[in-house]
DNA sequence: ATTAGTTCTAGTCATATTGACTATAACTAA
DNA sequence: TTAGTTATAGTCAATATGACTAGAACTAAT
């Protein structure tokens, strides 16, 4: 293998190692509310540096595979989780983001499913936080993290990645508490379902959901495209 | 070095090799008209694979700088010029994209001020295109001009990068026909004046153009900050 | 069975924003 | 002096947004 091979000098000399990483929300509810908060899944380190803290997935970007797919294997090699929605995120390549040797991230960010996401392995080493308290994390990831949620809250306002957090059939109220898990602020239920109504992706179904305390609302079904990524854009 | 001296089955078990790419964009007056239009450097391939044909400015990551530095420097190198704007554009990694070995570009996009880019080298192996006229460039070079298109378009909707193609004194109309030339279409004069006016970021200046052909506008003055990349955000 | 409590849903109204358009001001060139 | 052109301010209708009211439809408690 290059790098146990090479001396100091060498990997002085050597590009630096590039690393995928990802970062993966899903909403589970909230121990106390039971209202829908963001999660996301953290590995514990188990080799310096860092060894011990929590960090994000990622691993290596092997020979063979594109950069989407490698963020999409390592996630699924770390939670078995499929995800609905995968975006790179950003490339952070600072010089001092490792002690040891000078790495390059790729980062992706995914959403998943609830319905997946409760499914998704859970161990030891493999554990999932609220977004809003993760402590400290290893290398410069709680920067990384921040930055995921910003881009989130962004694309949130914008356009369509909300319901790649829901499943295939939701009420409007759900899309709400959404919004209101990931921009930490209530929404007027009133205006906002206005808002949802005038949107085109999203479609009335025929169904209502049952068993809830009160009135039953609607279903609706999203039926966008999320398309922005160059290495989506083709996708039709 | 590293690459010449590993065989063939060492560079393919070798990580992907590094590379930072920069798209730069600036205002000319196009040949027949004299209205800006939005125009970009590219650089002669003086070996393979695609000697000869047209490329964006890049090279490799050094070990010693961040990836922001090394689009900087790259910049500086090939046209000389030291941008007002950068900002990372996206990672491209696809397993095909040079035909020879693998390569992940990480790819910047800058703007720069018009007075600046008259002063750029052009050379025999360096020399501005129109950037709806660039022909077939090296690599995928094509598809990552054309999503660089795409983000500017978008960011110019958004906020704050037209001023950043412009000096810093300029008029609204200046800025319009900033706004037209990079989402092609023309703008109403006095509904676009109206909106720059409600913006706090733009300041009156109680400067006048002097030397036009018809009734002298008022000068502005842009006082907003760019940030909203990682790299860039906690600039204050 | 009735009532209270809650959410779902539709609507009103004032305000802000946008696009199309008109009109006047201020300059140059003929 | 006048015609031509851009700069600039303003009007008006259509649309979008935020605050709010109110009835519909269900469950749970009395």
């Amino acid at each position: 293998m290059y790098t146990s091979s090479a001396n100091v000098a060498e990997r002085q000399a050597a590009p630096p190692s590039l690393a995928i990483s990802t970062v993966i929300f899903a909403l589970r509810p909230s121990e106390k509310s039971g209202r829908p908060t963001l999660w996301l899944p953290l590995v514990r380190r188990i080799r310096e540096p860092f060894k011990g803290l929590w960090a994000l997935p990622g691993g290596p970007l092997t020979h063979a595979e594109s950069l989407q797919d490698a963020a999409s294997r390592n996630l699924r090699e770390t939670t078995g989780l499929a995800p609905k929605y995968l975006e790179q995120l950003y490339a952070f390549g600072g010089l001092h983001r490792s002690p040891t040797q000078r790495v390059v991230s790729i980062v992706y960010w995914a959403l998943v499913q609830p319905t997946e996401a409760a499914l998704a392995d859970e161990s030891e080493n493999v554990k999932w936080f609220r977004a809003d308290r993760l402590g400290d994390l290893a290398f410069d990831h709680n920067a990384i993290v921040d930055y995921a949620l910003w881009r989130l809250r962004n694309k949130l306002a914008y356009g369509s990645v909300a319901y790649h957090l829901l499943g295939e059939y939701f009420t409007l109220a759900e899309v709400r508490e959404v919004y209101e898990a990931v921009l930490d602020r209530e929404l007027d239920p009133a205006n906002f379902r206005r808002q949802l109504k005038s949107t085109p992706e999203i479609e009335e179904t025929g169904e209502y959901l049952q068993g809830g305390k009160h009135r039953p609302p609607r279903l609706y079904r999203f039926t966008g495209r999320p398309g922005l990524d160059p290495d989506n854009r083709s996708t039709p």
